[in-house]
DNA sequence: CAAGAACCGTACCGTACGGTACCAGTTTGT
DNA sequence: ACAAACTGGTACCGTACGGTACGGTTCTTG
């Protein structure tokens, strides 16, 4: 037995092989593709264990969404002191990596998973996914737009509405687009500048000194 | 044969009534409630009529995105002339519209259906729903867009660009949240003048008297 | 090395779906 | 009034899935 010191809800690495080819399976065919029979066959288990593992199939999906979120860590923000420049160059990371995780593919073939099972079980799934997948980057938006207020950079009377309004202007309808199968973005970096640009017009703390405008992009 | 003088993709009254507890069964139990026997048991006719009628189940379910789609006509726009209380109600109207056909039941239902089937069959329904449910509102957007800068109210480089930014104003994440099963909304007339005002800021033409800003929304 | 657990591969069962075939009742055209 | 076309109800077929059972094999463990 494997001394983990703490992590309860892991898998061990030969269930997490399976779960990997799990995703593979769903990522290339859709949920349709993904039957105990053809993962079985794909990762080279019996489907006895995978009843074992997981329950059921519900239970192996959470596996999947479970074993997913964990391997999509965000690394947290350096302690640095915030300039605006630096702020930008914040923003502009986080709406790079915002667009690039819903842009990918295991995470567009879990939501469509969800999205397709929502309403048959409750949106059991749905909340599973809203949770492990979204807590960890809602986590690192708001600190920064904490951060941001802070400094006096930014100015907003509520984080998680500024912060919805970040995530609107970098999305827009682009992530129900592409679970509905259009493709993404070409420039996903130059959608995050245009982005950060609104946001802090709309949230950026006014220069009173009437200088041109502090935010510039110099883009 | 009912003279129907031009719309030929349209369908029979007995056909619509089949299409429209299509929609029923679809709303209250997903697409695994669809079935064919559950169809032709629940609208009273035989399975070989809708064989008969829409081909295969793919056919059936284009026909009832088109079936919706011929519901949801959205009236034009008045001719008069725009003035910034004008605009900004336009503008509001537009989004609280906006917010309810996305949170409406069978608009969820069918975009629940078309992304579980999207990768499947190569977004041929997601492709159809955001072009027969998608085209109206944006037209009418766009029209909106370019009303306002004719009027010299709004700035903008192209009218689409800042049609996705209200958009994702409005919008955020809300849409794929409810696809996924969350609560809509508990006052979509708040969000929408939240997300015009934000618009306006960015968009709106700036008042080059220095003056209290003429769009102020008075609430 | 031997006992036991864990695991793989496969065969199996019940069920439910998409799609087809067939027959009876009803409407429609003449 | 009568035939032709249309429609509804039911039975049926092949298939594929979720889930279970079982014999043989490998790995752990004392």
């Amino acid at each position: 037995m494997i001394a983990d010191a703490g992590r309860m809800p892991e898998f061990t690495p030969r269930q997490n092989e399976v779960l990997e080819q799990a995703l593979r399976l769903l990522v290339e065919g859709g949920d349709r593709a993904l039957t105990t029979s053809g993962l079985a066959r794909a990762a080279n288990c019996s489907k006895e264990s995978l009843y074992k593992w997981f329950g059921d199939r519900d239970g192996l999906l959470a596996a999947m969404i479970a074993h997913q979120a964990s391997k999509v860590r965000t690394f947290e923000r350096g302690k640095e002191k915030l300039t605006p420049e630096n702020l930008r160059e914040h923003l502009e990371t986080f709406a790079r990596d915002l667009l690039e995780v819903l842009s990918g593919d295991i995470s567009l073939a879990l939501n469509r998973l969800a999205v397709g099972q929502s309403g048959r079980d409750g949106s059991k799934l749905g909340k599973l996914l809203l949770e492990h997948g979204r807590r960890q980057i809602d986590r690192r938006a708001i600190a920064l737009m904490d951060a941001g207020k802070r400094a006096g950079l930014l100015r907003f009377d509520e984080a998680d509405a500024a912060y919805h309004t970040l995530y609107g202007l970098v999305v827009s309808d682009l992530h129900v687009r592409m679970l509905l199968g259009e493709p993404g973005l070409k420039d996903n970096a130059r959608q995050a500048r245009r982005a950060v640009d609104a946001f802090l017009t709309l949230h950026g703390a006014r220069q009173e000194s009437g200088e041109a405008v502090r935010f510039s992009s110099g883009r």
